[in-house]
DNA sequence: TATTTAGTTAGCAATAAGACTAAGTATCTT
DNA sequence: AAGATACTTAGTCTTATTGCTAACTAAATA
């Protein structure tokens, strides 16, 4: 993947992934912490966590034998970031898509999905 | 994928297709339109195309030959919900995890990436 | 010191994702 | 009617992703 947005989606896009960050939201946590309410073995769960480490979203620390993990905020925020833009952006069109939906309804024929 | 935040992030993961998004994000255009900036063979980009629609991202109509796309609001306001809520969970717990970083330091001997 | 615990590394198999070419269909245009 | 235009469909190939097991290391604990 080539950027920041590249990875951080497609971190976010797997639902053991999602499941970390929504865990380590609310604090940070270990390994086996986060692992325990998920079915999968732990090396396969150790790749999701690297996916994460990887992309920035998470940072860990090892003192010990634990290892304590923890969110990292910027990428969440430059990911919200690029959303609300696009967002400004066709919301300051929505009056157009709506003529354009008019004008579409009033030439009738327009088909709605692939033929 | 599962549910719709996998679909949406899975979707996003691409920067052709966030490429697609940014374009429609100022107004619809049709497929030629869209594809014209892209490299790509025309068959491997709808395949990007239909990757949007299914999740919902895009929607299209065609009317004779020319097909048009357009944004469809929900899904990136959805994923902007989700990525607002985790921020907030986690913001309510800065000063947490500004107590670790602390505690982390002075104890020292963290490590921070893979020995 | 022997065992358990916590995490790590290595290697394999199945599936999904992304890109291509070639060929086909339905609309315009001339 | 013939040709160009705008997609569509089908099929192949390569690489990435996701999951597994087995075996290993380092740090507690009994």
């Amino acid at each position: 993947m080539t950027n920041q947005l590249d990875s951080f989606f497609g971190a976010m896009a797997d639902p053991t992934r999602r499941a970390v960050i929504e865990r380590l939201a609310s604090g940070p946590a270990s390994v086996s912490e986060l692992h325990a309410p998920h079915q999968m073995a732990l090396p396969t769960f150790m790749r999701h966590l690297k996916v994460l480490e990887d992309t920035g979203i998470v940072r860990s620390i090892k003192k010990g034998r634990v290892r304590t993990c923890h969110i990292e905020a910027a990428p969440l925020i430059e990911a919200q970031g690029w959303l609300a833009w696009q967002r400004e952006i066709w919301e300051g069109r929505l009056d157009r898509l709506d003529a354009l939906a008019h004008h579409i309804a009033k030439t009738e024929n327009g088909e709605n999905d692939a033929p």
